[in-house]
RNA sequence: GGGCGAUUAGCUCAGCGGGAGAGCGCCCGCUUCACACGCGGGAGGUCGCUGGUUCGAUCCCAGCAUCGCCCACCA
């Protein structure tokens, strides 16, 4: 090695991320580009991004997939596959609309008062100058994006894209028109879809009303907390086997204060043991009830508008807010004497997940998508494990969702977003087009107005796999980077995201668009609350990375990922810190204090130097195999294990009396080992720990590509020796011990067969003796002249040897436990008869 | 109401049918020639509770308790 660099290693004792992450990935992206090849005939692997929204910072979520994402894409890059990670943001309309409304207000004016083309002028405005953070961000983790082709939802091929679905499944007949209930937010001024409501405890009040049997003087009386909709109700049922009311259906009832004349029906959605039995059906007003309505061919009316107020259709109510129509109802009833009964009544109500504020359920005229058939093909595709989920349990909320699937309300009151490509004339024909159409396609005028709603945005996120290639137009990258292999990303969004993208790959590429789903773990505060901006109990990985690093960020990430709710812990990421230090000057150790003339190999020439080779293979077989089955935090916990305890701790403080001792050839040999295990940890290390595994290899001997595209170590599977590893562990055990002694101030004698373990790191050892006995049967540790500590010993090897030697006994141990269990204990048994005899021997020779 | 998961050392978590583990924290000793972001040694646990299966249960089964997340149309 050059005087420079060596000097450079003995400089720097400490591995420092903030001075070498940035240099590295600068480094990465210029030498090596994460574009992927479109000519390379090598196996691909692809992953898209679940793309955040632009609005979004870097939050832990990000950080533990992104850090998850990468370990993958760089352990296949190392393969050698043909790689491609998709980059993009969302253009999330509703969050967007809030972060520039809030601008507005705070400039005193509003949405409508710009208008709609300066409002969208304005949020491209915005994001010029913004632009998307939070890609930048995931460059400080290390994530290999293919940052050349970053996409956005709303750019102009991705509307394309969009459109283009829109069209193809309006032309299938899937996209339609139609008034139904939705979920009004006041505050979005929108609707929004089930799955962005959130449902909270309310106190409200449980009213119960008596409304009169028509051609009788008696009552019917139902129960309701909105008593503000009985003013739009039109019918009155009781559950079919309701022995109380039987005789009611097919009569009517008189709706109080409106005095409208409505059927008594029969449904069995009716609860007969809840409130009276008897339920008013307000289908303009409550979702359950508008099924019910379409049921039974109930009239839908509204009372309510969009404005929060009561409608033209309330009559006498009209213009009131809805609140203040409720006790003016109330009032009315109870002057009426139809006011039966009220009492507190606590009960779940629809909020939305955006702005907090209570869904109004309103009826309004909204596209809509059949989901039926789409549903079919993707749960087929589950079904048969063509598309897998990781861990498998979270197919129950998959299935849970699309077993019960509706339609899908995909038209939302808002600027920001793809505009819906249908255009109207005056006669109201429509023309649905993917280009804006110059005449009406049935009476050819010219005056269009094209429909004012946006899409969903889950709508546009569905062709993500396919629209980021380029979709519709037929390309190379298309057709070399679909389908991806595993999607990443959180629970919450299963139904909302990934099932709506197998159906639509499944639907418009005609193939799957991924191949597993890997549901990550939802890290939590360090409190066990949710990890939110709005409770305070977020965490910013940016401030992570400047504490701990990148590697060492994404190794305590990694490491929480094991349940499907973890707490956040510090402690893991800072177990990936030291590591990183750990690892760096092991390399310091051994680039510095070995023979430069050695070449690298893996020569076991030594007792440990076929443990430490051992080991190694067994390692990076274990390790790679549990990244392949997304098992990370067993897998860097493998690698921890191995890097600082078998490798530092005990391979390289072994090797230290053959590297300073005055064989020539055995330093060589040893150097030999030494930095082939160093090359093949670090190798194996860089998909979890990219940063710091670059930099040691950088200084390794001889020209070499970067980590980065270098292959992942092969386990030499030959180097595995099962029985060396187990009797090491009963040679640390002596080790241990002996310096337990030692440092008691004992004087330690450890008996051991020529060739046994680490008897290396006990010969350098202040105070022990070591004596080679060829007849030892196991490395045994006495303190020198104790005849009662021999005796003690001896009696514990007596013990062990007895308990082996009853199961043994034990018939029923030897008919159920299998035969490798079996084999452990006789092996135990003999092994400790065999220490017994080593130590009756000292004790006959004192 | 339904689903999923958790309950193991002071803290955060592994282990999941055959002798209770890791990291951090704590105690003792080390400026030992890679690392004090270190080295060596150590203390600390009726593995939530109750039953069952088994030669044997922290691990499997049932029930209970507590906590978390997701889903859900009882007016």
């Amino acid at each position: 090695m050059a005087g420079a660099r060596r000097d450079e290693l003995e400089r720097r004792t400490r591995h420092q991320p903030e001075a070498v992450e940035a240099r590295l990935f600068e480094r990465w992206e210029r030498e090596c580009g994460f574009s992927g090849d479109p000519e390379s005939d090598a196996e691909t692997y692809v992953i898209a991004l679940p793309p955040p929204n632009v609005t979004g910072e870097l939050h832990m979520g990000h950080a533990l997939n992104g850090s998850i994402q990468d370990t993958l894409m760089r352990l296949h890059r190392m393969r050698g596959r043909n790689t491609l990670w998709i980059c993009g943001t969302d253009h999330a309309s509703i969050a967007v609309h809030a972060v520039i409304e809030k601008q507005l207000r705070a400039e005193g004016t509003t949405r409508i008062d710009v208008g709609r083309e300066a409002f969208v002028e304005r949020v491209w405005e915005w994001r010029r100058e913004t632009g998307a953070t939070i890609i930048q961000q995931l460059k400080r983790l290390g994530c290999t994006l293919d940052y050349d082709h970053e996409r956005f939802t709303m750019d102009e091929g991705y509307v394309r894209a969009v459109m283009e679905m829109f069209v193809r499944l309006y032309d299938k007949g899937l996209i339609y028109r139609d008034n139904r209930i939705v979920n009004w937010c006041p505050g979005c001024g929108s609707t929004v879809s089930d799955l962005e409501v959130r449902h909270e405890r309310a106190a409200d009040a449980l009213y119960e009303v008596r409304y009169p049997i028509h051609g009788t003087d008696q009552f019917l009386t139902v129960a309701t907390v909105r008593p503000e909709t009985i003013l739009a109700d039109t019918a009155v049922a009781v559950h079919p086997d309701d022995d109380r009311y039987r005789h009611l259906v097919g009569k009517t009832a008189i709706v109080p204060i409106v005095g409208r004349e409505v059927p008594i029906i029969a449904d069995e959605y009716v609860k007969m043991d809840f409130g009276t039995g008897a339920l008013k059906v307000t289908p303009g007003h409550d979702p359950n009830d508008f099924e019910i309505g379409r049921r039974h061919g109930l009239p839908e009316i509204s009372v309510i508008g969009f404005d929060g107020r009561m409608s033209a259709e309330s009559g006498e109510f009209a213009g009131l807010a809805v609140g203040e129509a409720r006790q003016k109802v109330i009032d009315r009833l109870f002057s009426e004497q139809l006011l039966h009964g009220e009492r507190p009544y606590e009960h779940e109500v629809g909020h939305c997940d955006r702005t907090g504020d209570r869904i109004e359920p309103l009826i309004s005229l909204q596209w809509f998508m059949q989901m039926d058939s789409l549903a079919a093909a993707a749960n087929a595709e589950v079904r048969s494990g063509s598309v897998r989920f990781v861990p498998r349990n979270q197919e129950a909320i998959y299935f849970h969702w699309m077993d019960n699937i509706r339609p899908w309300c995909i038209s939302r009151q808002l600027w920001w977003g793809h505009q819906i490509p249908v255009w109207y004339c005056p006669d109201g024909h429509r023309t649905v087009s993917v280009e804006p159409p110059t005449a009406c396609g049935e009476c050819g005028s010219a005056e269009l107005e094209r429909d004012p709603d946006v899409l969903d945005t889950w709508f546009s996120s569905a062709l993500w796999p396919f629209a980021t290639l380029g979709w519709p137009e037929p390309n190379e990258r298309l057709a070399t980077f679909y389908p991806g292999n595993v999607l990443v990303t959180a629970r919450d969004i299963i139904n909302l995201w990934v099932a709506r993208m197998l159906m639509m790959g499944i639907e418009f590429m005609g193939e799957k668009p991924f191949s597993d789903v890997y549901i990550t773990s939802i890290i939590q505060a360090a409190d066990g609350r949710r990890m939110s901006k709005s409770l305070g109990t977020g965490v910013n990985p940016l401030d992570l990375i400047e504490q701990f690093g990148a590697d060492g960020t994404r190794y305590g990430l990694l490491k929480m990922s094991s349940t499907q709710d973890v707490r956040f812990s510090e402690g893991m990421l800072d177990e990936g810190a030291k590591l990183a230090n750990k690892l760096w000057n092991a390399a310091r150790f051994v680039l510095l204090q070995t023979d430069p003339e050695a070449e690298p190999a893996p020569l076991a020439t030594t007792a440990e130097d076929r443990w430490i080779l051992s080991r190694l293979a067994g390692t990076i077989d274990e390790v790679v195999a549990q990244l392949d089955s997304y098992d990370f935090a067993a897998s860097v916990k493998g690698l921890y294990g191995f890097i600082w305890n078998d490798f530092c701790d005990w391979y390289v403080e072994a090797a230290k009396s053959r590297l300073y001792g005055d064989d020539e050839a055995a330093r060589r040999q040893v150097s030999a080992t030494l930095v082939w295990v160093l090359e093949q940890t670090v190798a194996l290390a860089h998909p979890v720990m990219p940063f710091v595994t670059e930099e040691i290899w950088g200084f390794l001997p001889g020209e070499r590509a970067m980590l980065l595209v270098s292959p992942v170590p092969e386990p030499q599977l030959d180097h595995r020796d099962p029985a060396l590893e187990e009797s090491a562990r009963n040679d640390m055990e002596v080790v241990s011990e002996a310096r337990r002694l030692a440092g008691e101030g004992e004087r330690p004698l450890v008996t051991a067969a020529p060739g046994s373990l680490f008897m290396a790191l006990l010969e350098r050892a202040k105070g022990v003796a070591v004596e080679q006995d060829a007849a030892a049967a196991a490395a045994v540790v006495v303190a020198r002249g104790d005849r009662e500590s021999l005796e003690a010993k001896l009696k514990a090897a007596v013990a062990e040897h007895e308990r082996a030697r009853s199961k043994l006994a034990n018939e029923g141990f030897l008919a159920r436990a299998p035969a490798q269990v079996v084999d452990a204990e006789r092996e135990k048994a003999e092994r400790f008869a065999g220490e017994v005899s080593d130590i009756q021997r000292r004790l006959e020779a004192l």
